[in-house]
DNA sequence: ATAGTCAGTTTATAAAATAAACTCACTTAA
DNA sequence: TTAAGTGAGTTTATTTTATAAACTGACTAT
């Protein structure tokens, strides 16, 4: 299978990462969580060439992720802001967060994390059933399909 | 900045991605949920070139997500298996299946969902606050440094 | 014997990422 | 009013990665 065939797959999971799978996109996406939401500043924080970021910011407008605001005319400049498609994802990467926090060795004194607003702690985020609001563990989920 | 330096990030997404990030990692680890284990078995899933299949499938194990249990002797041939920590991932891929089902564009009628053996629905994950419960949305979060 | 399986390795080619310089249309400070 | 700065790119040459396809080795099954 070739990358480009990605959108293809009968998997949401192959399909979102045929948009978010690349080596930079994910953390372009961290940047607009965290704030970002100009071209030099994307520039500035990853140090990522601008070539690439040019291309990732438009397959990102064009997926729906992030949409673009005109901030100044002649010439024209653009704030790229979450959409609700891009927001959505917030989810992952607070899953994606933890797991690096808890999983991945070699970690830093000093790290990001997040609070939650509503009731004032540093967040611990699991994932949940919506029917039973239980806890998801690895073994009590199969594969199904669904037509 | 180089992906290569990504490891040495301040934030537990872009170690995480450091190690998740490139264009077949995810998809080799969706595969492992999903119950394939083995070298070809991941190939012609994938289709993946074999070139990079065997460095990505060194890589998860070197980085502890994947363990080699070997299954015949002369030669040595082994069963690609989830450590703990690869189990760990499992909040991640519930959730970027989530995002891929109801956010991405062009669902194909058969998808491949989730269901939750104990309570047997099929699964609608959500992300929540271990501190309080509530389900988390991206307006009630907030990045903070943590020493 | 012959073919098949499994997990690779090798090699040549194609695609993608990178750094660094350059462009354009301004704006601000000297 | 010249000079420098900003912001978002584009261009180009080079390096790095990925790919396809054939090949190897050590078996196993027919």
């Amino acid at each position: 299978m070739r990358w480009s065939e990605l959108d293809q797959a009968d998997c949401p999971i192959a399909r979102a990462l045929s948009i978010l799978g690349d080596r930079w996109t994910f953390m372009i996406l961290r940047d607009c969580f965290f704030g970002v939401h100009r071209f030099e500043g994307f520039q500035a924080n990853l140090g990522i060439s601008r070539t690439i970021l040019r291309d990732r910011l438009a397959h990102l407008v064009q997926a729906g992720i992030l949409v673009q605001r005109p901030y100044q005319e002649r010439p024209v400049r653009y704030d790229y802001v979450l959409s609700a498609k891009g927001k959505a994802l917030n989810g992952v990467m607070l899953m994606l967060g933890e797991w690096g926090r808890t999983a991945v060795d070699g970690q830093p004194e000093t790290q990001i994390r997040h609070r939650h607003q509503t009731c004032g702690h540093v967040l611990t985020p699991y994932v949940a059933c919506a029917a039973c609001g239980e806890e998801m563990v690895a073994k009590d989920v199969r594969a199904v399909r669904a037509g």
